[in-house]
DNA sequence: ATGAAAGCGCTAACAC
DNA sequence: GTGTTAGCGCTTTCAT
């Protein structure tokens, strides 16, 4: 029962005394050091396995002054929607990147109400780097940490004065573009928008993309409804549109919860999709798939981003050059919300 | 530019010596010890405000064997599945506990290939304690830890012999025979179950749940088939279920995800709900509330169930003495997928 | 109540 | 290549 199987963790020293060399040469095998003869790494190596030993970390980085932590920052308003299955890919992105590595991943939840706490702690000296995913993407106040600890965002700056940051995104213009296009090349030509919050980075591009297909195709965008990315918002913003009295015969959603939301809607007024009115949504989760009939969208590489921002991150940290904008491709996918309608 | 606003990390030392004291005194009022005078405390409380002073973690550590961090162990196998709502949320709840401690919450990726990895680095003295959230949540491999380090389970454990561990659940046969009952009384007598994998306690308790309310009423309980809890099984067992031939006009699926999915495999089938199906899920995500119409479900407090989790551990940690089980309660949420069919 | 002294387990010059 | 020597910044007896 007391088996003592798994107590006191073995140390470096011991290590060192079983092996019959200096503790210097087993640190310089355990961080893999050049110098070290293979005679004594293997000997190391051996006594390391019979003792289990495991190096223990607050005071390798006491030593060291490296901590091998890596914080993962989300803003407390943001853990509220940490449902939201583009964030949760985000993180598991991050996650599964830095299993790959020898940092450790600290899940920090910045409470608004005193973002001296967070900032103190990231600046402590209790981390190498940290990675910040807000849902309101453009926030970027803890941007000027940057100059202290090595920083990445998920999402572009919105202020022009904070572009020194790094950060790793989609380009939501061009996509919002794209997916406006496909709306026209189906035959809608009365397309409005849900579009979301415009001090958000990804709000604002995804109508400027959208705006930039209709102008090209000499159609009017002007039918303009702005949501917060909620089901429900896109539901009420869908109400507004129809409510207008214009004439509408497609709407591109500039997320699919708020896509989802919009299908509720137009059912509720008895029209159909694609029959009466094709929908488009953004980002490509279930939202989108599990609708019926499924949406069409543009699918953000949600995990990618995540694994990404920690590779940037520990490039960053070990000093390389990495460009401050990483662009991540998306890709559409069309199912049968936009269907093109039987010609007239 | 230089600004050296926030360079070299002030030490306890430099604290001690604006205020006047020792460093034994001001390791006191950061641990707020008892035995300090007031004056003492409060020029401290001083220093430490006017040096932006932040105790390093890795020396404090070191010097108390007590690590303040706490290991989120995540089975890879479910990380892929990290975007399933329910699991996120109970994330979510561990997070937010734990901001108000002083634990850090470590997220660590455990590789089935691996398992000594994330053994070794869990027994190594890394963390004070750890939580295990599986989506295969009987899955208590790590259980033997628990006696060298505090543990808790997401779930109960699956095996008998595992039981000394400490877990965190609803009451899911309960919950099950609950919402089963539901469908019973509103008028359904046919009632078939898309089960989880009998593997997993969630899997089985429901569908022992299920069992016991419809033997309870004299019904039949041979309607079963077995999914593994995505939106894809959810429809092939819909659809198994119809090629019996045999009548059925209620189905209560063990997960959302897998009610979403059979709801859309009745649409296909040309069956209405609740017009000729009566349909209920279990978890209470979105993809109950958003399907069309909404889905009757059982709502676990997944957030809470984090929260509780976190809480738990804490107090392990503390040596407090806490019941190795807890339940939380679950609530049915009753929507349109159950509405009673108008009177033939 | 407070200070002095002795490490916690490891890395990092620096000699050899 | 390898060992020796100092600490990293903090907590913690033990005196006082």
């Amino acid at each position: 029962m007391n088996n003592d199987t798994a107590t006191a963790a073995p140390t470096l020293e011991q290590v060192a005394a079983l092996a019959g060399v200096s503790r210097s040469t087993v640190s310089r095998v355990v961080n893999n050091s050049t110098k070290v003869t293979s005679d004594a790494a293997l000997a190391v190596q051996r006594a390391i396995e019979s003792l289990g030993y495991v190096p223990n970390r607050a005071a390798r980085s006491l030593a060291s002054r490296r901590t091998q932590v890596i914080a993962l920052v989300v803003p407390e308003s943001t853990a509220k929607v940490f449902a939201d299955p583009f964030f949760a890919s985000v993180v598991q992105g991050v996650a599964l990147r830095l299993a790959a590595t020898e940092y450790t991943l600290n899940m920090v939840i910045a409470s608004e109400a005193t973002p001296e706490k967070t900032r103190r702690y990231l600046l402590g000296g209790n981390v190498d780097g940290a990675l910040i995913v807000s849902h309101h993407s453009g926030d970027h106040s803890y941007a000027r940490l940057g100059s202290s600890l090595p920083i990445v965002f998920g999402g572009r700056p919105l202020a022009a004065e904070e572009e020194g940051s790094y950060f790793v995104d989609v380009d939501n213009a061009l996509s919002a573009r794209t997916i406006t296009e496909h709306l026209i090349e189906t035959g809608r030509r009365e397309i409005a928008i849900i579009a979301g919050r415009q001090d958000m980075p990804a709000g604002a591009d995804r109508l400027s993309g959208w705006r930039v297909a209709l102008e090209a195709a000499g159609l009017d965008a002007s039918r303009i409804e702005i949501g917060d990315f909620s089901p429900r918002d896109g539901a009420e913003a869908m109400r507004r549109l129809l409510d207008s009295g214009r004439p509408i015969d497609a709407v591109f959603a500039s997320n699919d919860q708020m896509a989802a939301g919009a299908l509720s809607a137009l059912r509720e007024r008895g029209l159909s999709v694609p029959g009466d009115v094709a929908l488009a949504g953004f980002d490509g989760d279930y939202f989108a798939e599990g609708a019926d009939p499924g949406i069409t969208t543009m699918q953000q590489p949600s995990i990618g981003l995540g694994e990404k921002m920690a590779e940037v991150l520990v490039r960053l940290i070990a000093g390389e050059e990495v460009d401050r904008a990483t662009y991540m491709p998306t890709e559409l996918i069309v199912r049968g919300s936009t269907a093109p309608r039987p010609a007239v």
